[in-house]
RNA sequence: GGGUCAGUAGCCCAAAUGGCAGAGGCAAGGGACUUAAAAUCCCUCCAGUACGGGUUCGAAUCCCGUCUGACCUACCA
């Protein structure tokens, strides 16, 4: 055996034992170890790029990897899975500008990402790995697409959950839908029809980004903010195409109102809450005045703030408002339409752009505001969207900051209606304060007119809500800003839809039995590129002819060719792994009970599954949303049997780096940077560079290999450096040179056991420290329990840069020891094991175990011995410290203002000044005041 | 523009409910060992907590304002 730390030969070898032994093989319940208390601990899984990690990435999977450990010598069964995001457009985009198929650079990056996490030591159990793209996969991801679209969304349907919840509002399965009888009388087709327009799964014309460049359509992250193609800068076109859209929206305020019970980070729910977006307000009807095509029309309108209504002096209407050509008046209709048209063609993110300046045009035409009967011009202007609300406003240029600057450029009425707070101007006042001029003093047209006068905003909103649904000018309502979720992609590396269609267009879902529609291997997955922004879009699936048609009974189908987006894979993958290889079922219920049930520690039922999910904020909305509103349907239908997926959310911090820049700007390599005083210089030209902290990327040239780094230091090192950089939740830099600091602790740890090699020979010499007795040092195992306290304490609270700072403190001390007991090594072993587990392992079984060390139960620790029986506290006087006591632990206060005082320093402080107040903090200081 | 989080030695970071600003690591300096270097070991140095107010016996911690940085969001009526 050798007597160096060979972490090049240990690491290898211990990684070999786990997976040969099954070590973190997880019990399915049935199985006898089944009877332990569960711990499901999930990272995100990675989507597997062709770069390969750096050493950014596996910072979240080492926090796990501790915590699975940790829980497991606490005698949880604990579900550590990995698994590969591996649809989606990198690797299509990548297989489009190289020539090699998806399939293929997508296995060689799981298999590189696979290489490199098992190379960390992390213990996941891999016989549940899984991939999104694989068809065992996604036969499944197609299911739940079924599910989705043979569901109905039943808003008043009341119900007892499993938690045994009172719930309102459910998706059921799309034959329990009613049908009106009228819908009824006119036969199956019109049935088929209205049950299509209450699916949760249904197609929609709606704009979407358009790149007739790349012949596809691309998301909004793909969409640079001049309107391009992030990728080939190529122009971005909104147009409206036919799309599948998911009914989310019908979650919006369950998805809301759950975030209350889950233990997630408090800015992750507010992202969540502002991306949902809920706002709670009126409706109001404003009748077009006058004759002509315009007259009897009503302009409904959207407000949050009805108590403003005497205040709205003008109307606008997005120019994309049906209302408008029609209510234009003929003397405007040039102007009018000429607006509209630029609009259109400016992109959304042009009109969205900050240019404070706003536009518009007069229609020439006059609605009534039905609180006062008072005339107001209806405008059209483009900061109106049509996609929110109705589309159209009613402008209080008083009280909102964007009527308020169109007032002041067209010049429109503004008057108050609500009253700041002394001291601030009623102008562009936008918060809550008491209604005044509604109507104004003297001014009462007519009988049974509102009246708000003297009424805080709260209370005006009602009354005046009240008031118009008497009278049946509008109603109280709730707008989301969340819209239903776009759910096609023209690509061809993703799931393929289980829809065909008939020759008549009408719409099949494909049986259950049926599934998996596999993905066509076909050899042109490139999209079809045109100059043409108003080219039909050829979807690549569109050309895979045989898969393309089916006949069925005679009759010819055509598949669906678009494919779901990269996000489907993902909603549901945590659920899998529970029961990664059951061909009968998504899951059985049995086992998802058992993974994903559970109780609080006060006894509660979870409303989460997963115990821990951790992962990156960038996923905050996007993933977590559609993740728990998938989750959501399938535990309406019975599937799934907790109302939320991920019970507890963590979100690691990025690792950053230096990343170089010359004077023109462009990025350098690391290898090519040289420090003179401090000031980096590039090797090469002599320049001076200029050096920032940015987040770690290829692009940047600042990433750092982890190959590399284990090679050099071994993976224990690795993972103890970037634990050990600071809080998990923080962004930090990476600094190679520090590295260097736990690699020597890993040493002394070493050391401890496995004395240096004499000289010359080291073959016959013995591989144990002889030091190692059975005799304890009390100030050792003082130390020890402390130790212990703390690195317990520390791993459930994620602060394992401290706990590894105790440990140091503790190898230093049992280092200059001369005596040291082998039980204290064993148990200081077990409490580095998670953190380091190789060379732990590799200790304990010279120390003479047979059994891995994962799974030795966690060593406990005595209170008592973790408190010194003297203390030494801090003397104030009148809060300025004058002096230092120690005395014993359990001193009282008396006790401890007496010896204070006799301290030289503070008996001159006091100089015969009585003490007013004595203020004692336990074991801390003193404070005395005169 | 709005929101969230953060700012402590040259660097990374510690400091329960406010209670002695320092646990630990890196770097730097000195020393021991060595022919020398590396490795190892020992010792030392350095900030008053971004800035300005306030509350308190006492503030890195709580409150207000300012500055800087990161992230999210962006005409959502």
């Amino acid at each position: 055996m050798s007597h160096a730390y060979d972490f090049n030969a240990l690491e290898p070898k211990w990684q070999r034992h786990w997976d040969e032994h099954g070590t973190f093989r997880a019990a399915q319940p049935g199985e006898p170890e089944s009877d332990a208390p569960k711990f499901y601990v999930l990272d995100f899984f990675p989507y597997p790029s062709g770069a390969g990690l750096h050493v950014g990435h596996p910072l979240g999977y080492i926090a796990t990897d501790i915590l699975a450990r940790f829980m497991r010598t606490r005698g949880y069964n604990v579900l550590h899975p990995m698994g590969w995001d591996a649809f989606g457009l990198p690797a299509e985009q990548y297989a489009v500008e190289h020539g090699v198929h998806p399939r293929i650079t997508t296995r060689n990056n799981t298999e590189t990402y696979q290489r490199q996490l098992k190379m960390l030591g992390l213990s996941y159990d891999w016989d549940r790995e899984l991939a999104t793209c694989d068809a065992e996969y996604y036969r499944w991801t197609q299911w739940i697409f079924l599910k989705i679209y043979n569901s109905w969304y039943d808003p008043e349907y009341r119900w007892t959950d499993p938690a045994g919840r009172p719930v309102v509002g459910a998706a059921r399965p799309i034959d329990k839908l009613p049908i009106p009888p009228d819908v009824k009388a006119q036969g199956p087709p019109a049935i088929e029809a209205y049950r299509a327009e209450h699916r949760l799964a249904y197609l929609a014309e709606v704009p979407v980004n358009w790149c007739p460049a790349l012949g596809t359509v691309l998301s909004n992250e793909e969409v640079t903010n001049e309107g391009r193609s992030n990728r080939g800068d190529q122009p971005v076109y909104r147009r409206p195409l036919r799309q599948w859209m998911l009914r989310i929206t019908e979650y919006a305020d369950r998805l809301l109102k759950d975030l209350e019970f889950l233990d997630w980070p408090e800015p992750i729910k507010l992202m969540q809450r502002n991306w949902i977006g809920r706002s709670a307000g009126a409706y109001v009807d404003f009748a077009i005045e006058g004759s002509g095509p315009a007259a009897g029309q009503i302009i409904r309108v959207f407000t949050t703030r009805p108590d403003t209504l005497f205040g709205a002096t003008y109307m606008v209407l997005a120019p994309e408002h049906r209302l408008v050509p029609i209510i234009t008046r003929p003397e405007r209709r040039e102007e009018v339409r000429t607006y509209v048209n630029q609009a259109k063609q400016k992109s959304e993110l042009d009109r969205t752009a900050d240019n404070k300046q706003k536009t518009g045009v007069f229609t020439g035409a006059y609605a009534v505001n039905p609180v006062n009967r008072k005339r107001v011009p209806i405008w059209v202007a483009d900061y109106v969207l049509i996609s929110y609300g109705t589309g159209s406003i009613m402008a209080v240029p008083g009280h909102d900051t964007r009527d308020l600057e169109f007032a002041e450029t067209f010049g429109l009425e503004v008057v108050a209606v609500v009253k700041p707070p002394t001291g601030r101007d009623w102008r562009g006042f936008v918060d809550d304060g008491v209604s005044v001029n509604s109507p104004p003093d003297g001014e009462d047209h007519f009988s049974g007119q509102c009246v708000l006068n003297d009424l805080p905003t709260p209370e005006a909103k009602c009354k005046l809500i009240r008031w118009l649904e008497e009278r049946d000018l509008g109603e109280g309502t709730t707008q989301y800003k969340l819209r239903d979720w776009l759910f096609s992609r023209q690509r061809y590396w993703g799931e393929p839809f289980p829809i065909l269609y008939g020759e008549d267009g009408r719409i099949v879902a494909v049986d259950e039995s049926e599934l998996p529609v596999a993905l066509p291997e076909i050899e042109d997955f490139r999209p079809h590129a045109s100059d043409d922004p108003d080219a039909q879009p050829q979807t690549p699936l569109s050309r895979a002819t045989d898969w393309l048609t089916v006949r069925r009974g005679g009759e010819v189908f055509r598949r669906e060719a678009n494919t779901m987006p990269q996000w489907a894979g993902s909603c549901w993958y945590y659920l899998r792994f529970c029961d990664a290889r059951n061909a009968q079922a998504l899951i059985d219920p049995q086992v998802e009970r058992y993974w994903m049930g559970g109780k609080l520690p006060d006894g509660t039922p979870k409303v989460g599954g997963v115990d821990l999910y951790v992962g990156g904020a960038e996923h905050a909305v996007l993933h977590l949303l559609y993740a728990r509103f998938w989750h959501k349907v399938l535990y309406d239908l019975g599937v799934v049997s907790t109302p939320e997926p991920f019970h507890r959310l963590f979100n690691q911090g990025m690792i950053q780096a230096h990343a170089f820049r010359d004077p023109r700007g462009m990025y350098v390599e690391h290898e090519k940077v040289e420090f003179r005083d401090n000031t980096p210089y590039h090797k090469e030209t002599g320049q001076a560079l200029t050096s920032a902290v940015e987040k770690m990327s290829k692009s940047l040239k600042n990433v750092v290999n982890p190959d590399a780094i284990i090679h050099e230091y071994g993976a224990d090192t690795l993972r103890l450096y970037e634990m050990y950089m600071g809080p998990l939740e923080k962004s930090k830099p990476w600094n190679t040179q520090d590295i260097i600091g736990v690699h020597r602790f890993l040493q002394r740890v070493w050391r401890l056991v496995v004395p240096p090699a004499p000289e010359g020979q080291a073959a016959s010499a013995p591989v144990l420290n002889p030091a190692l007795g059975d005799v304890r040092d009390e100030h050792v195992e003082r130390l020890l329990h402390k130790t212990i306290k703390k690195v317990t304490e520390d791993i459930e609270r994620f602060a394992y840069n401290t706990a590894i700072a105790q440990m140091i403190v503790w190898i230093n001390e049992a280092a200059k020891t001369k005596v040291l007991a082998r039980d204290q090594v064993e148990r200081f072993l077990q409490i580095l094991s998670p953190l380091a587990p190789h060379i732990c392992e590799e200790l304990w079984q010279r120390l003479g175990h047979k059994s891995s060390i994962a799974y030795a139960p966690w060593p406990s620790y005595d209170a008592a011995l973790t408190r010194d029986d003297a203390v030494e506290i801090a003397v104030q006087v009148l809060g300025k410290i004058r002096g230092r006591i120690t005395v014993a632990a359990d001193a009282t206060d008396d006790q401890i203002v007496e010896l204070a005082r006799k301290i030289e320093a503070v008996a001159r402080e006091l100089a015969g000044r009585p003490i007013k107040r004595a203020i004692v903090a336990r074991g801390r200081l003193v404070n005395l005041v005169v």
